[in-house]
Formats: structure tokens, sequence, C-alpha cells
DNA sequence: CCCGACAATAGATCCGACGTCTCGATATCA
DNA sequence: TGATATCGAGACGTCGGATCTATTGTCGGG
């Protein structure tokens, strides 16, 4: 294996082994090189690819720190490769989408209070259903990621924040050319929050894989089977 | 920003704009760099750290390609960041695995086949519940990717298995001391592989969520609030 | 006590050199 | 002719050293 495979094998190892914690500073390139026996440029090869990864924060002038590690961060990766996906894989995404958003909505339901309620609702009163692509989807975006923030689970959040970010439903919303699609969209988050006003999970739930399979059965029709590689 | 994640962006942007398609050569180090105006060992960083996501695929001696930039690689790298989250972060992790599994053996069930239940079949068989922790381990994510394998989302199982891996079963198996904690997994398993067989997707997802919620259960109350940070 | 200059530290970037691996072209042998 | 052995160009792997720049803490002046 690559010198530089080994060390950032050996940077993670220090990381789950406790002996680096989040927060904590490595030392300097130079003696991290020295110690674990390659030069200062293929150490730094190993430490761009953790820092990528959310796993280092490198500071020039300062140090090079291990981050807090928490979903957050590390899940902000996936966000990067998901933009790599291929038109066909968005059909697939949106086949883990139907599944995690109901769900979530579900737990939003059960944890919903006034405060998140009414912020919900500021969004979608904000929204103006002539407004711009870049508008919409921007709401869209801060919707979804408003139900799933009230879900009480960071992970799942983060997760479906990455794999329906901005640049997929960039991508979904520019192809969605139906007329009335904004307006539809913006009564189905109205008939969402109804839902988790009330605390009814079950409807909440419903109700988003109304929502949600709609868009994807756009995508089926629009995604032609050659694209099945 | 640092030339090295400019290049990054860059090449990032070459493939998203289609000017290189997976499985494409780039050009030479010593080229690429000229091209985007950077030496070759700040190059070496960017070609790094897209290695390390699965993006690009280094071969020494020969040259360096896209790769093939499927669900199966890019989630691949999602495997890495799990491994360092923390013992918190496993019952939120669970939290996800309670909703994707379940819904994944409800899909599973609908395209059940003989063969897929036979090679389940004979996943369970072959397995030892008074056997070593590592065959359990390897059992228990054998049948649980099987599974996630026949829903026919080829994104969600890759999701599933860079979640629930190896290293995070291995983690929770190490903590499981109970009596016979590997007989009633596999009973568990059987009891589920007859609902897919069956062809009855809601007894699979309720079976399944009764049998990953049981390890949840456990895993709550092994960690204690001190740890939530 | 506050603030600006200075020096030490640490990362950012580059250059050039050498090692080693791959692959394909060429040469060789059956 | 065809299979095989050999070799060399090309490409990545690694290294050491040199220079630049950002950050931080210190120290003296106001």
């Amino acid at each position: 294996m690559a010198v530089t495979d080994e060390a950032i094998l050996r940077i993670k190892e220090m990381i789950t082994s406790g002996e680096l914690g989040p927060g904590e500073r490595l030392p300097p390139e130079k003696e991290l090189g020295e110690r674990l026996g390659l030069s200062r440029n293929s150490l730094r090869e190993a430490v761009k690819a953790l820092e990528v990864m959310r796993v280092l924060d490198v500071r020039r002038g300062d140090g090079t720190y291990v981050t807090s590690l928490e979903p957050r961060l590390l899940l902000e990766a996936l966000t990067f490769v998901v933009d790599l996906h291929t038109d066909h894989s968005l059909v697939e995404i949106f086949g883990v989408r139907r599944i995690l958003e109901p769900a979530a909505a579900s737990l939003a339901a059960l944890h919903m209070t006034d405060e998140i309620a009414d912020s919900l609702q500021l969004q979608i009163d904000e929204t103006d259903a002539e407004g711009s692509i870049e508008e919409l989807v921007s709401h869209d975006v801060a919707f979804h990621q408003g139900i799933v923030d009230a879900s009480g689970n960071e992970y799942l959040a983060r997760l479906v924040e990455s794999i329906s970010g901005g640049t997929v439903r960039a991508r979904i919303w520019r192809g969605i050319t139906q007329q009335g699609a904004a307006k539809r969209t913006i009564d189905e988050h109205r008939a969402i929050l109804t839902a988790l006003r009330r605390g009814d999970p079950e409807l909440a739930a419903a109700r988003m894989l109304t929502h949600v399979s709609g868009v994807e059965e756009w995508l089926r029709e629009a995604t032609p089977p050659e694209d099945v590689a």
C-alpha cells in the first residue's frame, strides 16, 4: 500500500483509538511526517484527503485540527459525491427519499411545537408561486429541511439533506415545466404542515409520501429506459 | 481559495459537465497541472482527495481515470466516515436503520424469488449460534445485505451497507453479552425470511422493525445520557 | 491598559530528481 | 505465423529542499 494511504489509515486510527479527540491539534506536518515515516509532500496528500471528508480542519499559519466529527460535518461530504450521480441514479435516490421523508414527517409530527410550526408556516407564506425557479428551489429545500430537522434525529436530517440537497432539487425543478407545479407543491406543503400541527404522524407521513411521489412519478416518466445502463 | 481546492472543483466540474465521462482517462499529472495552473504536488493532493472519495481511480504506471461513478462506489466513501462516529451517534444511526431496513424488507418481499430466498436460507443454516463473534457478525451483515440487495434499489442497498456495515455491527455485537442473543437473532432472521418467502411486505417490514428495534433498545440502555454531549 | 511592530511557527506552493510500475512495441524463438 | 520474451517510454509514487504567506503571541511604545 502507498505510504499516503497508510498515513490516512494511521491518522484515522489515531482518532478512533482516542489518541486524538475532536478539536485536538495534530503535530506539525514536518513532525507528523517523520513520525509516520513519510515525506511532508506525501503526508499533505493524506491530510488533504481527510480534510475534504471533513475529518481534519487545516488552518493555515496555525495548525491542523480534528474536527468535531459531528454527523452534520461528516455527512456533508456526502453532498459532494451525490452531485456526481447520473440522472438514472436520481430515480433510485427518490426511492430512498420516499422512504426517509415520510418517516421524518411522522417523527416531526410527534415532536412538533408551535415555534417550529410557525416557522414552517412563515416559510410557506413567504413563497411566491410565480417566483423564479431559484426562489422555489430555495423554499422547497428549506421547507423539507425544516421538517427533517424537527424529526429529532440529526443523523437522519443530515442524510436527507445530503441526498436531496440543493443541486439535486435544482436539477429536478429545472426539468419540471408543468403548469401549476409550483402552486401544487406549495399547496401540498400546506397540507403537510396542517398534519404536523395536528400531531398526526400517520397523516403527515401519508401526505409527505404523496408529495414526494408526485415528483417521483414525473421523474420516472422523464427518464427514458435507455438511461438504465 | 487554495489552488488545490480550486483544482478539486475544476476536476469535478469536468466530470459533471460531461467533458470527462465515467471510465475516461485524465491527462498526465504534469500536463493537467499546467492546464489548471498549479504544480504537480498540489494537483496530486486534489487527485488524492478525489481518489479516496472513489471519484478517480489512479493506476500507477498507467494513468488516472474517472471511476464508473456508480452508487456502489460513491457511497463506499460513506463507510469511512461512519467509522469515525462516536457511540452516541450510533443511537441516531439506528434510528435511520429502523426506517430503512423495514422499508427495504418490504420491497424485498415484493421482489422475492426462490433463488434469493434459498440463498438467504443457506446463509442462516450455515450459521452456528455457538460460533465466534466474528462469524456471527459476518452472518448478520450478509443476511441484512442480502435483503437490501433484494429490494431492487441499488442506492438504498449501498446506503444501508454503509451506515450499518461491518465496523458498526462489530461494535454492537461486542457490546452484546446477553445470553441467547445469538440464537434470538438467528430465530428472528428465520421469521423475516418466512415473511419474505410469502411475499408479505407488511409482515416482513414488521418483523424487520422488531428485529432492528431489539438491538436498538439494548443500545439505548447501554448508552448513558452523559454521552449526549 | 491598549495597540502596533516583530519574530516564530505552520501551512501553501513550487521545483527538480529519482524510483518503480505498466503497457505496448519490438525482437525472438518454436 | 504465432506465442513469448525483452525492453523502453510514459506515468504515477516519493522525496528533499526552498520560498512565500497567514496566524499568533510577544514586547515595547503611547
